[in-house]
DNA sequence: ATAATTTGTTAGATTAACTAAACTTAATAT
DNA sequence: ATATTAAGTTTAGTTAATCTAACAAATTAT
């Protein structure tokens, strides 16, 4: 039906469309590394198809039946990145080049397996929740660690992005999905944080990692 | 390097070559779905990017480079599918669409912790040799039920070959890998065998049936 | 030996995915 | 209001993978 290609496309509309709803095509054509009338003439191809909706010159975005075309795909992608984590034994970094991959898989059972062996699972190994069979996601509209105050506590529970830099940086510091951070003090300097958490007493952080953070408060 | 289109040339190739070493593009195009022009000019694109033999009206074969990549393509198909049946609870008349597919994938730790969850193993689900990393492949030569004579014993180790229809003829008479056989008789009229196995006294196979098990004689 | 058939090749087209270059429209700065 | 810049589109051309139709070579049958 859509070719991986394609397939990828509608996959970045759908991220680049998660908050504004609407992008254009430069854009696009930046996150997909190909050139602007190269972006230009797959548009209007998948508007053809009646995936993506658009008219000249003005920004784009996915009709509904794109939109639930995209959420199945990334549906495949998360269930992989799950899957590869916690029945194969990868770290959180090395998964999405693979996902990236077998996303493109066409095959039900196949996905339908790894959702049952996963045991239904609503959230990828980074946080970010995973569509249903039917492509409906439920945004929870979690916070970041950068607007808690000293003496506040919290877990974490996704990633705002799983940049390869940032999830190596996590590592480093043995921070993990599920951590209870406790905020220490907030230097006013540059506004980072000095956080405790299960061996970790007293790491600082800085405003753009207290930002990538989201958690939810703790009693 | 190669496309998926490509790969899936060289695997064809590698099976058909596997006796002969030499076919011609006829049947390589009926094997692959394709009209004859079709492959005709893929085999000249393989040819100049040196993974096939070829001559103009001559038969072709893969070259050492050629037959390598083939195998270690083969490896990661053969791979998938125990992987699928062992760790997944496929049933192995489900495993080869989803294998052909995921062979393409490329990613070296990908297979590489395929191949260690599993063992190292040296056979797929239906007892084909998965080739090593380097591409070598120890073909046992295993013989079908039908050399073996009434009274002789002989386990199931692999099929000459996996379609669908021919498992599924399997599973409904629950015969297994590993099971061990008894030659019961033999009828002169069609060649048929009678055969009896665990839970399964005398039960009738066809010279079909019986030149597509391949077994080893026991004791 | 010649004819018929099978097998393989070439030519000409199409579609998808891409590019560079040229052009047009829209947004912004002076 | 007009010039400059940014954003988007079109045109023309490439490569990979496919096809149909026409043709050529090799094999088989008469
Ligand atoms: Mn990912
Ligand atoms: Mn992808
Ligand atoms: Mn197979
Ligand atoms: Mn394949």
């Amino acid at each position: 039906m859509v070719s991986p290609t394609a397939e990828n496309y509608l996959k970045a509309l759908f991220s680049l469309t998660a908050e504004r709803g609407e992008v254009n095509i430069t854009e696009l054509s930046h996150l997909l590394q190909v050139k602007l009338p190269t972006a230009n003439s797959m548009i209007k191809s998948l508007h053809e198809q009646g995936w993506v909706s658009y008219e000249k010159y003005k920004p784009l975005s996915l009709t509904p039946k794109g939109k639930k075309k995209a959420a199945l795909i990334v549906r495949k992608h998360r269930l992989t990145e799950m899957y590869l984590v916690d029945k194969m034994g990868f770290g959180w970094e090395e998964v999405h080049e693979i996902a990236e991959q077998v996303e493109h898989i066409d095959s039900t059972i196949f996905f339908d397996r790894m959702d049952e062996l996963l045991g239904n699972p609503n959230v990828d190994p980074h946080g970010s929740p995973i569509p249903d069979k039917n492509g409906e996601i439920q945004q929870k509209n979690h916070d970041p660690l950068g607007v808690f105050k000293p003496g506040e506590k919290a877990k974490l529970v996704a990633l705002a992005h799983s940049s390869s830099d940032f999830l190596k940086f996590l590592n480093r510091r043995e921070l993990l999905l599920g951590a209870e951070l406790k905020i220490e003090s907030i230097e006013n300097y540059d506004n980072s944080m000095v956080v405790s958490y299960e061996n970790h007493p007293f790491e600082t952080f800085s405003k753009v990692v207290c930002d990538a953070l989201l958690v939810e408060r703790l009693v």
